[in-house]
DNA sequence: ATAGGGTTAG
């Protein structure tokens, strides 16, 4: 390389120095200036290479800055303290890790600056196992006792979830300041440690140090976090009433908890506050009142907070799209997103999930798919949120094709072993038909929360398997988990599918006795079920009588299935008299009454609760099933016309139904409501939406394969009988799942054992 | 050059 004169080296030091400038130079100038130092030979001059590894760093360049580290010939602990504490403060948690290592291996030795960020970095990692080497690494340097150092220590421990370690750090150090506390009250709240936390803050006082603005704002984000809402706006008050000033920092982190308290007056009185200390400009606080307002049901003022904005904010436009989804708009939540997306606002991940879960909640799990598509097609990465949104619309409509590409999306992107995300797959797979699967995925789960038991267990409930559900129980409270109420409805709904007194009233008595917990509406549905349907009507009404609270619908509905399946007339009256007068607007209890007269051919009854219906401008709510074929889902409604292959799926019907009469099969047209010649009866059933889907399934996949077919109402007793015949006939595997059971055609046989 | 805090999605 040809050394340049004296002179136009120095022009050049002085340009390639411009260049560098950490707050005007772009990443473009500092490749040109990298080019520059390579071209004049300047690699040595470290004041040049260190600001251009601090620019490669900021601007996430990772090749480019171990090309320049590689290219000075002796790295020092200033050139990597640079790269280190760079990468640490984007969030670049393993790249710090891996120079940290490699500048050890080169036999450089870390000063106490350096420590602070290569522990941050660790506290970003899921256990404490790297922030354990580095805290030993500390010690034997000796600057373990070095204040930051400390203080970086107690928050990597609390962030990895080993909060007795960062006590036990902290009760070493002899001089604690006000950011140690700080750091660990925070982790006490995050972990839903009230007392600790509040021991911790007096026991400041005592050394005389006091709590500043930062202090107080982890408290509440944490107490917030751990769902402890009326404690996080107690610190908020207590924090103004000891004289500090909340700022935009603890409005939005306490106006969430405030939403979730019935308490609209003080979500009022901090709007208040907001517009008086001018904080109306801070996009959090925006957002969060706009939270705090759709969470209250106020969807004027939702609305007036978003029209008020001086500047467009995503945050703002998310809290408003889940806001009229909360408030039951789920259109317009979806008019609003187009709006946002039409007019060029930037939607990040959040949007996309927020609309996602408007859908999926509000009964729109097409539009759910299909907005999950839209959103990768956008270009928008799904996250370990947005998959636990998306899955239950997979569940809902049994699109199983959609919930593994999701599942094999969460395995790739490393999400899979997260909570939420396993929980909603073992759901998922188990509403799909699939619950091998979805007990594959509970046990393939390292760490499982209450809710993925409670899943599995309701999975198995699903689908009849009582003694599934009640090994789950058993292997539940072996690991040490204490089952809630909704672990005992799992149990209580699977005994009573079959019919399992014994253990139903076991599981119902255990409750108080030996878990503490006391019955609800939902346990005692259960156990009326349970008794009805095996034929003990009068048991179950007496059960009704000796409940402590007055009995729902959901009681009274259990009740008068089980009439229609027992054929009582005199009860079913009785118990239909109370479902009118507690949800006037069901259509389906005037359905199941209707159908009580029609199965005992009590016509004139029919008609006369037909009339009722039709005088409250009451309809039935139309069948209607789901079926996946080659990835995409078909939706047929009884008695559809619309659907491009009807002709050809009635005409297999057809050649069904004669193929059923010749091995001596004859429609159950009891499960026809209307009055209508036998003939008519039977083209009535024919058009039962589960049949329908389960001959588009037969038509449109090879012969043998398994068929998986998902109904809006329970199955009727004909489509029960006619899609066993057709398990048999055309040997396939079928699963329907109607509201509330898995129903598994095989040769001919059903898993429910025609008890449903 | 180094340490503690915020909104909107489950």
């Amino acid at each position: 390389m040809t050394r340049q004169p004296l002179n136009l080296l120095d022009h050049l030091h002085q340009t390639i120095l411009q260049f560098l400038n950490p707050f005007t130079a772009s990443l473009s100038q500092a490749r040109q200036a990298h080019a520059q130092i390579l071209k004049t030979g300047l690699s040595s001059d470290t004041n040049l290479t260190t600001k251009l590894l601090s620019l490669y760093a900021n601007n996430l360049c990772f090749d480019d800055a171990n090309f320049v580290l590689d290219s000075i010939s002796e790295p020092n602990l200033f050139s990597y303290s640079t790269l280190i504490h760079a990468f640490a403060k984007l969030n670049q948690f393993g790249h710090a890790l891996a120079l940290f290592s490699q500048m050890l291996s080169r036999g450089l030795v870390p000063d106490s600056f350096l420590f602070p960020s290569v522990v941050k970095a660790c506290a970003g990692l899921p256990t404490s196992k790297a922030g354990k080497q580095v805290h030993a690494i500390a010690s034997v340097s000796g600057l373990a006792s070095d204040s930051f150092v400390q203080s970086s220590l107690v928050h990597m421990y609390i962030k990895c979830d080993q909060i007795r370690d960062a006590r036990k750090l902290f009760d070493r150090v002899p001089h604690r300041n006000v950011i140690i506390c700080s750091a660990l009250i925070s982790g006490y709240s995050r972990r839903g440690c009230v007392d600790e936390a509040m021991q911790l803050l007096s026991e400041m006082r005592d050394m005389c140090l006091e709590p500043n603005v930062v202090l107080w704002n982890g408290m509440i984000a944490g107490f917030n976090q751990s769902k402890l809402y009326a404690d996080t706006v107690a610190v908020l008050q207590k924090m103004h009433s000891e004289g500090f000033r909340p700022d935009g920092s603890s409005i939005s982190s306490a106006l969430p908890a405030v939403g979730h308290l019935e308490d609209l007056g003080l979500g009022i009185q901090i709007h208040g506050y907001v517009v008086k200390q001018g904080l109306g400009s801070d996009k959090c606080v925006v957002s969060a009142l706009i939270d705090m307002y759709g969470k209250r049901a106020c969807s004027f003022e939702m609305s007036q907070v978003f029209h008020e904005m001086d500047q467009m904010d995503v945050g703002a436009c998310n809290a408003l799209v889940t806001g009229l989804s909360r408030n039951g708009l789920v259109d317009n939540a979806l008019e609003v997103f187009r709006q946002f997306k039409d007019r060029g606002m930037e939607l990040n991940i959040v949007s996309w999930t927020s609309i996602i879960a408007s859908c999926s909640q509000n009964g729109k799990d097409m539009e759910a798919l299909e907005l999950f598509r839209e959103m990768q097609v956008e270009g928008v990465e799904p996250n370990s949120v947005t998959i636990p949104c998306l899955l239950p619309a997979c569940g809902n409509i049994a699109a199983l094709m959609h919930g593994k590409a999701a599942h094999c999306f969460s395995l790739r992107r490393g999400i899979s072993n997260d909570v939420y995300v396993g929980s909603s797959l073992i759901d998922m797979y188990a509403k799909c038909g699939k619950i091998r699967l979805s007990r594959l995925c509970f046990d393939e789960m390292p760490t499982r929360n209450l809710v993925c038991w409670n899943a599995v267990m309701a999975g198995y409930a699903m689908h009849g398997k009582a003694n599934e559900t009640m090994d789950v129980f058993r292997l539940m409270q072996r690991s040490g988990q204490k089952p809630d109420f909704i672990s005992f409805t799992c149990v209580l709904s699977a005994c009573s599918q079959k019919g399992l007194a014994d253990e139903g009233w076991y599981y119902f008595n255990s409750m108080s006795k030996e878990h503490g917990l006391e019955a609800r509406v939902e346990h005692y549905a259960c156990m009326v079920t349970l008794l009805s349907r095996s034929g003990k009507l009068e048991e179950a009404y007496s059960m009704i009588k000796q409940m402590p609270f007055e009995p729902d619908a959901c009681v009274w509905g259990a009740l008068l299935s089980s009439c229609r399946v027992h054929s009582n007339v005199t009860l079913g009256k009785f118990v239909a008299k109370k479902l009118f007068n507690l949800e006037p607007k069901n259509p389906g209890n005037y359905i199941l009454l209707s159908n009580i007269y029609a199965s005992k051919g009590m016509w004139s009854e029919v008609d006369r609760v037909r009339d009722k219906m039709k005088s409250l401008g009451l309809r039935k709510n139309p069948g209607c099933s789901w079926i996946e074929v080659k990835n995409k889902v078909h939706m047929l409604l009884a008695g559809d016309k619309a659907h491009p292959q009807m002709n050809q799926i009635i005409e297999k019907l057809n050649e069904l139904s004669s193929e059923m009469k010749k091995s001596g099969y004859f429609p159950n047209t009891h499960f026809v409501l209307q009055d209508v010649e036998e003939q008519d009866k039977e083209q009535i059933l024919c058009g039962h939406s589960e049949k329908l889907a389960v001959v588009l399934g037969l038509l449109n996949t090879p012969p043998g394969s398994s068929l998986r077919v998902i109904k809006n109402l329970r199955i009727c007793g004909d489509c029960h009988a006619v899609i066993k015949f057709i398990s048999s006939f055309e040997g396939r595997e079928i699963s329907v799942r109607d509201t509330n059971l898995f129903h598994h055609f095989k040769d001919g046989v059903c898993s429910c054992e025609d008890y449903w």
